[in-house]
DNA sequence: ATGTCGTGCAAAGCACGA
């Protein structure tokens, strides 16, 4: 079983992509972040025609967030239950489902902009509303339930999850209270922590780069090396266990056309 | 430091977000 999650980057301009992607991979579950779809521009057909079913949350032209599964999608829940607003809204940023017996979450933590901003403020709120949610979903599920939260938390955990942290002094994405609150998510339940699943930087096995997950558009930051890590795998034991491997599809990057985020793919026993 | 994208509005150029 194959579960992979993917910044898409708006769904629009990238649905060849996720199509040809889908049909080279063979994923069983893709969390999906950054659709940029509405209810209506979501292209549910062409999913169903390929044994994909979907689950979607999106009103416009930022945010978005979806599972699709070929392995069953019940339970879905649209937005964190104590998710926090910006300006009033509640954003299209995280969408749950259990996928063969899988309670997975496709998450798009709000980027921050700069420390101290109000949107940095915002992204430490979303953050603890997901932290809030392990708990709850612990109570709900029990000890034994495999249990992942995936998608893009704007956060690099560790500071060679950068290219340069000497760059990033003083920046968001690498920030004391965000990595507390990514710690704080892990730690929800103490007794049942969610380890951050470090992948390899390619399909290659023997690949040692550092597996960034994602590269700027601007100033050629893929093709300089300048990434970061910060689309994760947080995952229970129960789902640890299962985990054979973990790897970032970093070809997914190339070319014409690509996401500025490449996919997060975890292969399950 | 900000060179690239994607989106939508209202109109092919801009503002915004990343």
């Amino acid at each position: 079983m194959r579960i992979a999650t993917w910044n898409l980057n708006s769904v629009k301009a990238r649905l060849p992509r996720l199509l040809s992607w889908l049909e080279l991979r063979q994923p069983d579950v893709l969390l999906v972040q950054e659709t940029k779809a509405t209810a209506e521009s979501w292209p549910a057909a062409e999913l169903q025609a390929r044994g994909y079913e979907s689950a979607h949350l999106g009103n416009g032209r930022w945010n978005g967030v979806a599972i699709l599964s070929r392995v069953g999608l019940a339970d879905v829940t649209r937005g964190l239950p104590a998710q926090p607003a910006f300006d009033d809204a509640v954003e299209d940023r995280a969408i749950g489902a259990t996928c063969a017996g899988i309670r997975l979450w496709s998450l798009y933590v709000p980027n921050g902009r700069t420390v101290g901003h109000q949107h940095f403020e915002y992204k430490l709120r979303f953050l603890d509303a997901v932290r809030a949610q392990c708990v709850a979903e612990r109570a709900a599920l029990g000890t034994g339930a495999p249990f992942g939260l995936l998608g893009d938390f704007n956060v690099a955990p560790n500071d060679d999850d950068v290219w340069d942290i000497v760059a990033f002094d003083g920046s968001t994405h690498v920030s004391p209270p965000e990595r507390a609150a990514l710690a704080a998510i892990q730690q929800a339940d103490p007794k049942a922590p969610l380890v951050d699943l470090r992948p390899r930087a390619s399909i290659d096995p023997d690949d040692t780069r550092p597996p960034y997950t994602f590269w700027e558009m601007r100033m050629l930051g893929f093709q300089k090396g300048r990434g970061m890590r910060i689309d994760l795998a947080l995952v229970n034991d129960p789902l640890a266990q299962r985990v054979q491997s973990a790897w970032v599809d970093r070809d997914a990057r190339r070319g014409e056309g690509p996401s500025d985020h490449a996919p997060l793919v975890l292969d399950l026993d």
